[in-house]
DNA sequence: AAAGCGGTCAACCGCCAATCA
DNA sequence: TTGATTGGCGGTTGACCGCTT
């Protein structure tokens, strides 16, 4: 026998949430607290699995998630706790204030990762990927790179990158 | 105008470690 | 001590949306 499913597969609904059902399970989060999570969603009156719910309310509906754009600081912080923690996500999320895991995770797939990989940097294990680097490791355009340890050339990277954006260039 | 495509992100899945009985 | 249960995590999926052709 394996282990059982974590919900009855049947009258269990999944997909988007609506605002009612959020509306629910904020309300009753804030009288009763999550306690447990698997009999929450028929104590909450809620059609949903537990795991859902207690999903729902720690990407979304907690009051103190920050919705919104990253701000360059956050971005430049999860970039370098990434390279310290790798993809420990709830790690790097506990470093960031009102960000959750998931959002984290999303935005490293979707936008870090992908600006980081134009910069010639390997995402996976945050080295430069020399063979792309011919232009950012250039002396004249970026000396401390050029010159540094592998790490510190990450960090000037890092740098550099930051003023080209703040000048509008990439 | 509409079909195709790629980016984004909320939500799900499966696994694992901690906890409980 | 051991098997069952629960919570939490990282990876993945798929719906939606805007842009391009």
């Amino acid at each position: 026998m394996g282990r059982s499913p974590c919900c009855d597969k049947n009258g269990v609904m999944k997909g988007p949430w609506t605002p009612e059902e959020d509306l629910k399970l904020t309300q009753y989060i804030q009288m009763h607290g999550p306690g447990n999570w698997r009999t929450l969603p028929k104590n909450a009156g809620l059609q949903r699995c537990g795991k859902s719910c207690r999903l729902r309310w720690s990407n979304y509906l907690r009051p103190d998630i920050k919705r919104g754009r990253f701000s360059f600081e956050e971005e430049e912080s999860i970039i370098q706790l990434h390279s310290v923690l790798g993809n420990k996500w709830s790690a790097i999320a506990a470093r960031l204030p009102g960000r959750t895991d998931n959002e984290i995770k999303n935005y490293w797939n979707t936008h870090i990762r992908k600006r980081l990989l134009r910069m010639g940097i390997d995402p996976v294990t945050h080295a430069p990927r020399l063979d792309l680097l011919d232009l950012q490791i250039c002396p004249v355009i970026c000396p401390i790179a050029a010159a540094a340890t592998v790490a510190v050339r990450i960090l000037a990277l890092i740098q550099f990158y930051r003023r080209l954006c703040l000048a509008r260039l990439i």
